[in-house]
Order: C-alpha cells, then structure tokens, then sequence
DNA sequence: GGTTTGAAGTTGACAATGACAACATACGAT
DNA sequence: ATCGTATGTTGTCATTGTCAACTTCAAACC
C-alpha cells in the first residue's frame, strides 16, 4: 500500500500527508464523515494507528482539511464552469459527491477553527459573488447572489437527501433541477415593486 | 435524577422512552448529533447504560427517533403558521434548534430506515406543497414549491453555519432572511417555452 | 392470596476508537 | 562522518456501542 517514489518499503512513507486525505476522501464517500476513522485512513495509507498525528492534531483536524480540499475543488470547478454553468455545476458537484458535500456544508466542522478551511469557504463564496455583481444586470448584486446561492444550495442538499425523489421521478435529478431553476426570477430588494425580472 | 410520576426512586424508571428523548433532545443542542452518547443519554435520565437498549435498538435508532419528534414539531408548527408566515416559521425553527435541524435534515440517518422518520420527514414536505397549492396563483405549484423549499431551506443552512455573517451584519438574520426572500419572484416552469406548462 | 411470567433495568464483559507517551529510524544540515 | 529532528512505531488508557446474563417488580392467572 504505502507506494512511495519507488516501489520499496522504506521506515518513512515520505508522502503521508497527501496519502492521508486521499485515503481519507475515498473512506468519507465510501462510508460518510462517521465513518471516517482515524485508525481506518491510516490503514488504508498502510501506516500505523499514530502516524496521522504527526501531520493533522486529531481526527477533527483531518476532517477539516478534507473539508478544505473539497472547497479548492469546488471553487475551481465553479469558476471554470463560468456563471452561465454555476447553479448546475453546484449541484452536479453535489451529486457527484454527497459525502464531501456533506462535510463541507454540514456545519458538523466551525470554520472559525480552521484557517485554511476557513478561508476556502470564504473564496468560494466571494467567487460567486462576484459572478453575479459582473453580470450588471441585477439591481442587488448581493442580495440576488444570496438568493441564488441559498436556492442552489437547498435543492443540492434536499436532493442529496432524499426529499424529491418522487417529485423527480421522470426526469432524473438535473433535469428535475433545471425545471426548478427554471421557475425562479430574481428581481430588486424591495418586496413590493415588481419591475422587470432577469434570467 | 429519575423523577418517576412520584419522586420516588424506583427500580423501573416508569417514564424512560420519553425521559430518554428529552434527555437526546438536550444534548443534542449541547453538543451537536456526534455528541449524542448511548452512554451520555442514559446517565441524564438516571439509568444504566444499557437501559436505552430496551427501548431503542441502537444509538442510530435513538437518533432517528429525536429526529422524527423534531419533525412532528417541524410540522405542526409549520402548519400552525399558514401559507403567508411559512418561510420565516422554517427559517425560526432552524434558528432556533440548529443542532435538531442539522440532525433533522443533515443525511447522516437514511430515511428509508426509519418509518416513523420516513412519514413524518414526508408529511413536512407535503403540508408545504400543499400550502402552495392552496394559493392558487401559482402556474405551476409543485414547482413553485420545491423552489420555495430549496430557497428557503439553503438560506436556513447557510444562515446556520455562518456563511452569511458578514452579508447580515448590521441586521440580525431574520431581517436579512427577509431581504433576500424578497428578491425572489416565481414564475412559469418552462423557461423555452413561454406557454402554461403542466407538471 | 399466592404464583408465575415477562417487560423493564442492572451489572459485567469485549472489541474498537481517539489520544497521549515513549521509543525507533532515517534524511539533511553541519 | 555526525548529529538533530521530522516522521513513524509500539504501547497504553479511558470511553464508547453492543451483547449476554442476571434482577426486580407489577400485573395476569388460578
């Protein structure tokens, strides 16, 4: 297991810390972020029960930084996707992968505790902001933003949940997302003037 | 600790399924799902701690059912409010218990396991849809109420864990709630086609 | 009224886990 | 060549979920 630079056992795995969230990502969508267990990501690294600790604090740390991972990977796809692509590249990243979805956004990890986490939330988030304040045409670039985001996130997680599955029945998850997406406008921040309305 | 109907102790506790769920309730937000011990719960009541094990069959079946009381009381509540003050209603309770609606809506129970979970899970979402259907308004309310429910359940999300802090900062997150719930507008399903659609 | 029976609780045990301490190894600077 | 220190290892401990065997007690039955 412990396939280092060559293919020989040496004493020092010499590439733990990348193996580690590796091993990691793969036992958190295999089983869930309980079932990511600081002993079972150092056997499948083909370490011993201690070595993660001379690379994360505790198991809680290791979790955070797969967290963090996620929103590296998250943040680049969305902003490769540009923002014509953003709302379904959300959720196809969601359903590609739950469980990591489910760790970054599951609140189980405070990203006050957690610089590094901390900061990949944040540029995420920003990132997509941003989008929206280019785009001109909205009056609240911000408030539309939050809309947005709240709305694609809700239905990412209430699909990965379970919560539509007779609604969607016909279409499958996208399309069945592309419909709900669909039926939403954004318009100014005050509730009661309706003046025009932008894709 | 075991407040039998008398103060007396007794060898059998006499009210411990319930005794058991508040006591999950109130570690639950004490210290979140992970925090929720067989052992824990058992010791609030005072009992042994293999006592939960004559009334739920594992720490996951104790869990699943909090979850399912948090839901009925989702639900009644939801109802109480009408169809005008829903969506604040969802976004005061998740305020209110974040750790039960982490658990409630989190993923880390399977829906299908539990039946009582299942029902009350799918009882929630269907007084809403049918609130929406009601309202009459709406061209398409299926539609229009998964949006309404991503919308409103990502920003209870997001509001929770503290992806919002700084976008609400000088209102508190119920006026920030409103603000951006006021910059939703629904509208017909199809977005090719500028005709009535059917679901 | 006395007996019995079974649900509700208890004590005891076991493997697994996260975390700490002490020890071993080998890479890189000197 | 030596030596220090980052990196891994073995050993240990308290805690947890779960299983098994034992107790208690209240209600059903004769």
């Amino acid at each position: 297991m412990s396939t280092s630079p060559r293919g020989k056992r040496t004493y020092h795995h010499g590439d733990l810390r990348p193996a580690l969230l590796r091993a990691a990502a793969q036992v958190l969508e295999e089983q869930g972020p309980a079932g990511v267990l600081l002993r079972e990501v150092a056997r499948r690294a083909g370490v011993s029960h201690n070595a993660p600790y001379r690379h994360f604090a505790s198991r809680e740390a290791l979790l955070a930084a797969a967290a963090a991972q996620g929103f590296e990977e998250f943040s680049a796809r969305m902003q490769a996707a540009g923002p014509g692509a953003m709302a379904e590249t959300y959720i196809a990243f969601a359903l590609e992968h739950p469980q990591l979805f489910r760790l970054m956004f599951g609140g189980t990890l405070k990203l006050s505790s957690d610089a590094d986490l901390s900061r990949a939330s944040r540029g995420a988030y920003e990132g997509l902001v941003a989008a929206f304040r280019s785009r001109g045409d909205v009056p609240d670039p911000q408030t539309a933003a939050a809309a947005a985001w709240s709305l694609v996130h809700g239905l990412s997680e209430l699909l990965l949940n379970g919560h539509f599955v007779e609604a969607s029945a016909g279409e499958g998850a996208i399309g069945f997302a592309r419909r709900v997406l669909g039926a939403v406008r954004f318009a100014a921040a005050a509730p009661p003037r309706p003046t025009h309305s932008s894709e």
